[in-house]
DNA sequence: TTGTAAGCGTTATCAC
DNA sequence: GTGATAACGCTTACAA
């Protein structure tokens, strides 16, 4: 198997450089001799090899996509979106796993640059300065996802997590709660921890609710066990709350948990709204409601985007998603 | 950017061919030279293209992967464990997202054939004839992950579905058990299913217990939705089913809820024990008592396979990966 | 120890 | 229309 161009022309009885305007839908070139050619590349079953291609033509069909962390759950829709879009687009896409190591995504920024991909999709991180400046002596196009910069003008696909959160805790607002807590992520991350405790606060404070610190408990991150240490720690602080938001679906997973275990029934007692909307979201007892962020979509957009970039669209606008509330079982009205 | 070996053998005053020497740790220059090059190396911070040497080579350090869905949980953990061996190995991953479906299947197959990729990993589906012919056609490396074949003989890496199987039932048998009740995949799915159903017979049978087919429901996969029907219908066929045995975690997440829903309390009056130990398996409530497939050593172990083939290794072992159980809450002991 | 030159499988620029 | 032929950036005989 595995013949070359150069195995057709022979068998066509042309010169290898008729074969390929063929293959390239140049002009330049009988219909019969097409006919000819064509022939040849189906008995011999030729397909062209792309590493000869990527490096005639600086172009290889492939993105690089890193991600800190693959098992996290939101990370299979991303890349799904991502893939499909790139499959569809006709390139292919390389994972990187970076674990939010500075020196592990060098290294793989740099493997991407040996192998000559033609865009990156940066995901759910900080672009520090080193991978910027890196990135940009590659020469390609770069957008971030999930994500987005300060520092640099770098495109990016994200939801606005301020707004979204304004919009859970108004959501619970609406439903007549007015002693809300959160637990959040790590308020030093200020791609998604940050700006959801000020979205947070924004809605407390735009609908006359004040804002008591003790009422939102940092966690260190997004995860189930943060769930329910947070939990935990909401109850000794504000015991009071009738409801909370959770930054992630984790750890409102978490929370659910641990309030199941001091006998809290939720909603009944207590409301919880939960950040991503995952497929797990549906699963907890009861079904979480949860404000959904369309990762599928933010994956097919941002490699969208990055294949813009590398047909040579120059400026390219960053999106951002549109967030919706996915209502299920645990909020429940507040009866004044 | 980007310089080639040319201008670091002009800028060290040498020729390539002695760059290319230094740059593959081969013999044939003095050390003097080599700490020259390596100079004019480090000041032009020049790195090889992986794409000319992949062509002169015939070897991209790239290997492929197929899923047939991404967004299972499952998954992420295969791809992390394949990714971190192959990174060790420098290597890079291309993720291909069949959704189980043939013609998509041969169009990744054709493009990673293009690719010239240098192995690939064929996860959890059947490997049709038409994809071997293919993959054999291409004489590269293929080893089969969470999944294996009748027809040729393909080494793969899997945990035994039909032990495991037998195993987590032995395991509700040990408990105290005798009424047992199994919602199963689908059972013509010849790799995850029908093993299963096997195994849990098995167990029975070798327990004294007796197999009443009215006890075991088949899904048609293996998701909550299939859970939640799956667990309905049993309770309709075989209500005296004092403990469960479901084929996936997710279909265990499915019959907690639905247990819950009609009221039934896990694991006083119903034990159930899930397959699979995602992470999603400690969230639930009660957590989850799994048996644990080793995903992440898996994809680990079937990366390392390819690459140990890929070098030359003429007979590479199929691996039957340990299983074990993830004891969490969700089984009681039966008494007598 | 080092350099020259022929590939690897393409595409693209010339001539004819 | 078509065919040589020079790139692309590298490795590797083969010479020197």
């Amino acid at each position: 198997m595995n013949y070359t161009i150069k195995d057709v022309a022979k068998k066509a009885n042309v010169s290898i450089a008729t074969v390929s305007r063929i293959l390239n839908n140049q002009k330049g070139y009988s219909e019969k001799t097409k006919r000819k050619v064509l022939e040849a590349i189906e008995e011999l079953d030729y397909h062209p090899n792309a590493i000869a291609r990527g490096l005639i033509n600086k172009k290889t069909s492939t993105i690089g996509v890193l991600f800190p962390a693959l098992s996290s759950m939101l990370v299979t829709e991303l890349l799904a979106g991502i893939e499909k879009a790139a499959h569809q687009l006709g390139s292919s896409v390389i994972v990187c796993h970076t674990e939010s190591n500075g020196s592990k995504t060098m290294k793989y920024l740099q493997l991407l640059n040996e192998k000559r991909v033609d865009g990156i999709i940066f995901t759910s991180e900080i672009l520090k300065e080193e991978y910027y400046e890196f990135i940009q002596k590659m020469n390609i196009p770069l957008v971030l996802l999930s994500t987005e910069s300060r520092a640099y003008s770098v495109p990016y696909v994200k939801v606005d997590d301020r707004h979204a959160a304004y919009s859970a805790a108004q959501y619970l607002i609406k439903k007549g709660h007015t002693r809300i807590g959160m637990i959040s992520g790590n308020q030093n991350d200020l791609i998604a921890g940050k700006p959801r405790i000020d979205g947070f606060k924004d809605a407390l404070m735009d609908h006359g609710l004040s804002v008591d610190d003790s009422r939102i408990v940092c966690s260190e991150g997004f995860t189930f066990a943060d769930g329910i240490k947070g939990f935990k720690k909401m109850r000794q602080q504000a015991a009071e709350v009738t409801a909370i938001f959770a930054a992630s679906d984790e750890i409102a997973f978490g929370a659910i948990s641990a309030a199941y275990q001091q006998g809290i029934r939720i909603p009944e007692e207590l409301s919880i709204i939960g950040y991503d909307n995952l497929s797990i979201a549906e699963m907890s007892i009861p079904p979480l409601t949860s404000l959904a962020q369309p990762f599928y979509e933010m994956g097919e957009k941002a490699a969208n985007m990055i294949f813009d970039m590398i047909n040579g669209e120059q400026l390219v606008e960053s999106r951002i998603m549109p967030h919706s509330i996915m209502e299920r079982s645990s909020v429940a009205e507040k009866e004044e």
